[in-house]
DNA sequence: ACCTGAACACCGTTCAAGT
DNA sequence: ACCTGAACACCGTTCAAGT
């Protein structure tokens, strides 16, 4: 009975969209952007591929579901009796951390902004710029410029780790950061002056710290405004 | 004469990969993300995969090297007796338009990040940095905030027009608005209460301006960190 | 040195056929 | 209603063969 076989596989439990959603999760985690296929996709859930579009539309729809959950599962606590910036710092790193372990995720959301997992973002953050007192009309601005910077961030973050990764695996964050800083330091005095003068900067820095020190400087520039 | 023929259509432009990396400029454009592929490409230059392989050692090179281009023009002309403040604005706005113009330029340098087309933008803003008196060991934090930050909305944005403009052809930028407003308004009053009070501000928002805003409350936070 | 174009190893998606 | 898996129309990339 080929079919009891299979089942057991994904032990037991029915083909749903849930199943296929984390089943997609688990394999964009552990094989990368490019290993989640139909093809790995079918072999780990052990179906065709008709199965899976029966209860997903596509790709698209499947990484959507995807990030949806992992950016719930970020969001999932809210801090209580904290400051307002306190709380948005707090939101920030849950999305950076979030990230950071799934950098597929900052593809996506990179890519198909406005669906439910940005949107629950912008909500959390925008309450907060609220509580700090910010005026009506300048509730837009503040509340998206911080979102649009943590996702920025955020992405552009796992996407350095992801090239990293690539290109020179098994090498520790803080070798790569040293390479990459000496590569700096080798500019052109002329044209990368200031770049050059950064490699430094570039080598000690740690990217949470260095995360968090710009979420800084925004939430001042949103009290200097108010 | 099969080879005149064909080496006319690219205007007796013998193939180099400048020719090529012009080409595939002009198939994103027009075509769009998805324009550009081998086959597209050895079309429009009357040649064939492998001539392209020669000059180009993948289709990620040509995308890097697609993007330097249009950073470069974007970077061309430096305001010179600007204040600090004005030129980081305008390097801003003029990587936001060239974004704009070209969309795809956001996903790549959302994806590949620190080179050359990044590295010339952080050196622009870095300078200006500097010149705002911003003391050496804050430097790095706060140009790479704003670089994020840039490159964080610019391509953002680019991607919700390309979405827009996949969804909703022929829609002015209006009533896409309109009716993404509308959505917004539609939301729970509990579980979205910030987000549908943005609703408003959604629609009549124009996104250059709000993206200036958000530079504008970066700088202030600079300022007043300094 | 540079170019040709068929061939290879993949994709996402569809669909007739099964249960 | 849900699943199977072969088939289709694509990809990026390689490479023997030409000039």
């Amino acid at each position: 009975m080929p079919t009891r076989a299979r089942r057991a596989d994904r032990r037991g439990e029915a083909l749903s969209k849930e199943t296929i959603v984390h089943a997609a999760i688990e394999l964009l985690d552990v094989e990368g952007e490019d290993g989640l296929t139909f093809r790995t996709l079918t072999a780990r859930l052990a179906t065709g591929a008709g199965a899976i579009y029966w209860h997903v539309a596509n790709k698209d729809e499947l990484l959507v579901a995807a990030t949806d959950v992992v950016v719930a599962a970020a969001l999932a606590h809210e801090a209580r009796d904290a400051t307002p910036q306190e709380a948005i710092r707090a939101v920030a790193i849950g999305v950076f951390d979030a990230i950071d372990a799934h950098p597929w995720v900052g593809t996506q959301l990179a890519r198909a902004p406005w669906r439910t997992a940005m949107l629950d973002i912008f909500e959390r953050i925008g309450r907060r710029v609220q509580a700090l007192g910010v005026p009506h009309a300048g509730q837009f601005t503040a509340a998206s410029s911080l979102v649009s910077y943590i996702l920025g961030v955020a992405s552009q973050n796992a996407a350095n780790a992801v090239t990293a990764r690539l290109h020179l695996p098994d090498t520790p964050r803080g070798d790569f950061l040293a390479a990459m800083a000496a590569g700096w330091a080798k500019l052109d005095g002329g044209a990368y002056a200031f770049t050059r003068a950064m490699a430094g900067a570039l080598r000690d820095h740690d990217d949470r710290t260095e995360f968090l020190a710009g979420i800084d400087l925004i939430l001042a520039g949103i009290v200097a405004a108010r």
